[in-house]
RNA sequence: GCUGAAGUGGUGGAAUUGGUAGACACGUUGGACUUAAAAUCCAAUGGCCAUUAUGGCCGUGCGGGUUCAAGUCCCGCCUUCAGUACCA
């Protein structure tokens, strides 16, 4: 009988399929473990032979499990929504959930042909509405939380609401934007619901904000920092442009530390770690606030003049507080005008006891620059005082007005219409050029404030938000222009050119904190505006960018290490160095420094130690039309949660799914896509009135929503009510081994992390960590295969044979002659453009087939093309192609299909071939010929069992050599799949196969349980034979042999005798003999005499059971 | 630049705590079987030099070092791949 695997693998999958046999309970006397793969995006193409390649690895982890005696969830999936099937749609106007539907058949087929011990019945597809429900349920859960450093975790947002209501936002230490301003109780109680939810957002850890986005033109959607590489997008390679867009976000910054500690307690790759590491960039400095000298207007000097409202002190913290105070206790005239202000739609925005400055004006239109002061009983001294502010305030450009308290609480009418008259004849300016509240200052971020007397100048980023203001007139022409120059160039521009050195000078200065010097402060593309607060101190003896940037631009550059040598370059090495000519830091080394320092900057209030991130918060939504819509609806622009009973919230149908030609989102198309908060229903966007019936949310949630929380969904997909209960989830508790591509270790890998960190805050799951160990398989590249277009006669095809004759100089001539007697034209020179032939034309000598590929290329209307070989192969009749390792993709034409593998040689080999062709983690090249080797093994497999008349396997003793072939394997295979090592696996079967065969090894005590060890690999022909051997239940969960030492124990060894380290010849030794003996021994053979040749050793080394090494 | 991984025959790779380098395969060559092919089986296969067998020399990216002994450990380089990048 041979092995017939074709009808043995579809006898196999079927009987899994109906038996269920790899149904994972819920409930269970074994022990679990929860082996899990990154679930697949099911594509157009299909599989090729790389993706099963961590499934493979996975499945044999899973299956040898089972055969330890756990309880084993292996489940599978599909992260179903994306981009591909939207194109699709776009293209064809087909539903992208029919073409979604259509893969996910594709991909089911070709997995099951592999044979795979997966749990299907747990499958989930996040574009179904079912498994989504919970997603945007979880978006939910994470809108109505803040974080609180205070107790360091997500809490409930009424917890937040309540300390607002009790003691304003003073002293709340929680996750939130940079620009909250500070309110007491009574300010909070006193705003409208519409004020308090603004606030609320900027604390939620989901939140709506106006962030600067990356935008993708083609694309037409924003994307990730992680979807981004090099500067364009990840698909496709379009170019990215940063834009202002209204967005969600996902507060994942509140996590950073968290997310970076619970590294050290998972055993994932420290490749991914580190990424995750470098991700989140924690750097631990301080902020340092450097006081600016001089504005536009005042003196270039340093030091002489200062605006009129920067009196230079240190108190804006004291002021801001004094505002707020003054704030939450109006008068009555101020609270009259303030709620007029507030509630009349007028077209500017006031703000109400707003810091300009060191002075607290009592109403303000920055974008008019208009400043409102309602005075009560006015002292002579107090008109003074006034009349003065009111010079300086209009000096800067400001245009104050004045009503007593009777005039308006006497006639709000007319003072509003004189307000509304202001504002209507002053010309509004850009939001952005007036000087934030308490800007009197420059704050910096430096990882080493230590260096702090080395300052020598400031450089900003040319978009830093001060650059405008600070720039005096005599250097505006230079600023602009260098501003103008940097927006110009492109984000990949910047990075290609780093070596350039360009900046300008402000003619602004700010004061050093501590010597008091004036500073220069210079602008420069080399600070980033998004890192830190995008300005920096400049120290150039010990910062190399900085140090180029003083050599060329000739500024000084001051040493303040001890006995460094700074003429050539910056001294960055800060665990050598001593500080010197700084003042109360000479003689202190960087630690000690850095200490000292920070604390007399936090003395005088110009400066604490500060950790930076550079994890940035995650943007959540995408312009497509094929993801997860929001749970949301708009009332008045403040978006509103659809209670989560009422989920899911379906995606609606549309007509097309482009963007509209308004430039909304595709499901701006939709006509019924409207909550209705009466019937709590989606409802026809013709209803829409405002009161009851509002618009929904056209964005929709990106690619890794769906997959932050697949692998908890897993332990109970079928749950209506829970995401999962917590039976099932304080089962399974946590991945136990998850087997995915490192391409995802800043992605996914990572939000993820967070969303299993913000469920375990809310109590749901019991770890923070949702995978105790990962490992990332390598790809597996195609072998592309090559041949030669002549660019000057494109119907010429050379051989690859032809064009490495060209390329050897030696043949170069000849070779160009012996083509032009086939092209007939006399080429000075030829060129070459390499094209690609499918590899599926090539034979293993690399042959190429001529005639398939000549009909490949007449469907591209390609004909009457001619194919020049060299004289050799015209001989043979052969046409070579050369060949290159690349990354396996359609367009290379390299990508080899796995359904055809299982065809000709069955999943059994494609198994044992994937995981032979070297360690799982390593990249390694595809080459199908290979696989006749584990093909062949396979065989000789079978007719260890089986021969013409049938099974052959008897009850016979086994030898002494058979068991010691069969435990050596058991220990070396336990060892290998503990170890991940499933390459060597393979070879460790071959072996025993090749000795038990030459040992004519019959015995069921032998090769029963040889078939479990296998199994794992190669699990079709092992069922089959472990049928054969009589037993009625599937090998699944047969124990694993037990391995016995004791029939691997010897009398003897082979030792190897070396001289001088080198082997010479072995001898045959009892294993018992000492080590004085052993000496003897080989002293004696004649063999040592013979290398000796005459010399007495000097030394002789015996490692009993080992080795013997003579010293000559 | 930084971080991580890796450099071993013609190819994929083995050598798990320093102890016979090249396991196991592919490929190649020769042979058997066959009308022939496929399949199967046998033998050889790191390089060089010898050859009447025996044998000898070199060899794990390069240069040093430690050791009786180094692919493995240490120091200094080089190259490749991946990630990241003017991160203050």
């Amino acid at each position: 009988m041979t092995y017939d695997f074709n009808t043995i693998e579809k006898k196999w999958q079927d009987y899994w399929a109906k038996h269920q046999t790899f149904k994972a309970e819920n409930h269970s006397d074994k022990p679990k473990f929860y082996v899990l793969d990154m679930f697949p995006y099911p594509s157009g193409a299909g599989l090729h032979v790389g993706h099963p390649l961590g499934y493979i690895a996975s499945d044999i982890y899973a299956r040898y499990k089972r055969h330890q005696g756990f309880n084993v969830l292996h489940p599978q999936g599909y992260d179903s929504f994306g981009l591909p099937a939207e194109q699709y749609a776009i293209q064809t106007g087909q539903h992208p959930a029919i073409t979604t539907a259509e893969n996910i058949k594709t991909y089911r087929r070709q997995l099951d042909q592999i044979g795979f011990s997966f749990d299907w019945s747990r499958e989930v597809r996040t574009s179904d509405p079912k498994y989504y429900k919970w997603t945007q349920w979880i978006f939910i859960q994470l809108y109505n939380s803040w974080y609180n450093y205070n107790s360091n975790k997500a809490e409930d947002i009424s917890s937040l609401i309540a300390i607002f209501e009790s003691e304003g936002n003073t002293k709340v230490n929680a996750a939130c934007d940079d620009d909250v301003t500070l309110f007491s109780a009574a300010d909070w109680n006193q705003f409208s619901s519409e004020e308090q939810q603004k606030i609320l957002l900027q604390y939620r850890l989901t939140y709506l904000a106006e962030t600067e986005v990356n935008w993708c033109p083609e694309l037409g959607t924003v994307l990730a920092n992680d979807e981004i590489v090099n500067g364009v997008s990840e698909r496709g390679g379009h170019t990215v442009i940063r834009k202002k867009m209204t967005q969600w976000s996902m507060r994942i910054s509140a996590y950073a530390e968290r997310l970076l500690q619970g590294l050290e307690k998972i055993d994932w790759t420290d490749a991914l770690k580190e990424s995750q590491r470098n991700w989140i960039g924690k750097s631990v400095g301080a902020s340092v606030t450097f006081p600016i000298l001089s504005f536009p207007g005042g003196e270039e000097k340093a030091g002489t003049k200062k605006p009129g409202y920067m009196t230079g002190g240190n108190n804006s913290a004291i002021l801001l507080e004094k505002a707020k105070a003054m704030r939450a206790n109006p008068t009555e005239a101020e609270a009259a005008l303030w709620s007029q202000l507030r509630n009349k739609n007028l077209e500017s925005k006031f703000r109400q006891q707003h810091l300009i400055g060191d002075f607290i004006v009592d109403f303000v239109c920055l974008r008019k620059r208009l400043i409102i002061e309602v005075d009560g009983k006015i002292h002579d001294s107090q008109k003074e005082a006034d009349a003065q502010r009111t010079e300086i305030l209009e000096n800067d450009g400001f245009k104050v007005i004045r009503f007593t308290n009777e005039e308006v609480l006497g006639n709000i009418e007319g003072v509003l219409k004189s307000i509304e008259h202001e504002l209507s004849i002053r010309s509004s300016i850009e939001p952005d050029s007036v000087p934030p509240p308490g800007a009197r200052g420059i704050e910096v971020f430096t990882t080493r404030p230590d260096t702090i007397f080395g300052v020598s100048f400031m450089t900003l980023a040319p978009e830093h938000e001060l650059v405008s203001k600070i720039t005096t007139p005599a250097q505006k022409a230079e600023v602009d222009a260098y501003v103008e120059a940097t927006a110009k160039r492109s984000e990949r521009e910047r990075m290609a050119d780093v070596k350039t050195i360009t900046g300008a000078f402000t003619g602004a200065y700010v004061e050093h904190p501590f010597t008091k010097e004036a500073i220069p402060v210079w602008i420069g593309d080399y600070v980033l505006a998004g890192y830190g607060t995008g300005a920096v101190m400049s120290v150039p003896c010990g910062d190399q960018r900085d140090y180029d940037f003083a050599k060329h631009f000739n500024l000084p550059i001051p040493n303040i290490f001890e006995g460094a040598d700074i003429s050539e370059e910056a001294f960055a090495d800060k665990d050598n160095t001593i500080i010197a000519n700084s003042d109360f830091l000479n003689g202190l080394n960087h630690k000690e420094a850095t200490k000292k320092i920070i604390e007399a900057l936090e003395k005088i209030g110009q400066g604490k130690g500060k950790i930076n991130y550079r994890l940035r918060d995650a943007v959540f939504s995408r312009q497509r039309y094929w993801g997860e819509p929001f749970p949301v609806y708009y009332v008045d622009g403040m978006p509103q949660m659809i209670d989560a009973k009422y989920l899911p919230i379906t995606l609606p149908e549309v007509e097309k799914y482009l963007p509209t030609e308004t430039g909304e989102p595709p499901l701006g198309n939709a006509t019924v896509w409207a909550w209705d908060t009466d019937k709590n229903k989606v409802v026809s966007n013709d209803l829409i009135d405002h009161k009851t019936v509002f618009p929904l949310e056209l964005n929709t949630m990106p690619g890794w929503a769906g997959s932050s929380q697949y692998f908890n969904r897993y332990m109970d997909p079928h749950n209506d009510e829970a995401i999962f209960s917590q039976e099932a989830i304080n089962y399974w508790q946590q991945v136990d081994l998850y087997i995915g591509g490192s391409e995802h270790a800043t992605g996914h890998l990572l939000y993820s992390r967070f969303w299993q960190k913000f469920m375990f805050d809310k109590g749901l799951v019991p770890y923070d960590e949702f995978a105790k160990k990962l490992i990332n398989q390598g790809m597996i590249l195609g072998t592309s295969a090559f041949i030669y277009r002549i660019n000057e006669k494109p119907n010429f095809f050379v051989s690859g044979e032809v064009y490495n004759s060209y390329k050897d100089p030696k043949t170069r001539k000849e070779t160009i002659e012996y083509i032009q007697k086939f092209t007939g034209q006399s080429l000075s020179s030829i060129q070459f453009d390499p094209v690609h032939v499918d590899v599926n034309y090539v034979n293993s000598s690399n042959e190429m087939d001529v005639s398939t590929f000549r009909k490949w290329m007449k469907k591209y209307k390609y004909d009457h093309i001619k194919f020049i070989t060299t004289e050799e192969e015209t001989k043979r009749d052969s046409f070579t192609v050369n060949r290159d390792v690349e990354k396996m993709s359609k367009s290379k034409y390299n990508v080899v299909n796995p359904d055809q593998i299982c065809e000709d040689y069955g999943a059994d080999s494609l198994r044992l071939y994937e995981m032979f062709l070297g360690p799982l983690e390593q990249y390694k090249p595809w080459n199908t010929a290979g696989i006749t080797g584990v093909h062949s093994f396979l065989k000789k497999l079978w007719k260890l069992y089986m021969d013409d008349n049938g099974l052959k396997v008897t009850e016979t003793e086994p030898s002494k050599d058979s068991l010691k072939t069969l435990h050596k394997t058991i220990k070396k295979v336990q060892e290998d799949i503990e170890n991940f090592s499933f390459n060597t696996s393979v070879s460790t079967f071959m072996i025993a196969v090749n000795e038990l065969t030459a040992q004519k090894c019959h015995s069921k005590a032998i090769l029963e349980p040889l078939l479990v060890l296998i199994s794992p690999y190669a699990p079709h022909i092992a069922e089959e034979l472990w049928e054969r051997l009589g037993h009625k239940e599937s090998i699944a969960t047969a124990p694993f042999p037990i391995f016995d030492e004791q029939h691997l124990v010897e009398s003897s060894k082979n030792y190897p005798i070396s001289f001088n380290g080198k082997m010479r010849f072995t001898m045959e030794l009892p294993l018992d003999m000492s080590k004085e003996d052993i000496e003897k021994a080989v002293l004696e053979n004649e063999k040592t005499q013979e290398q000796l040749a005459g010399r007495t050793p000097k030394k002789v080394i015996v490692v009993p059971g080992k080795i013997v090494n003579i010293v000559g």
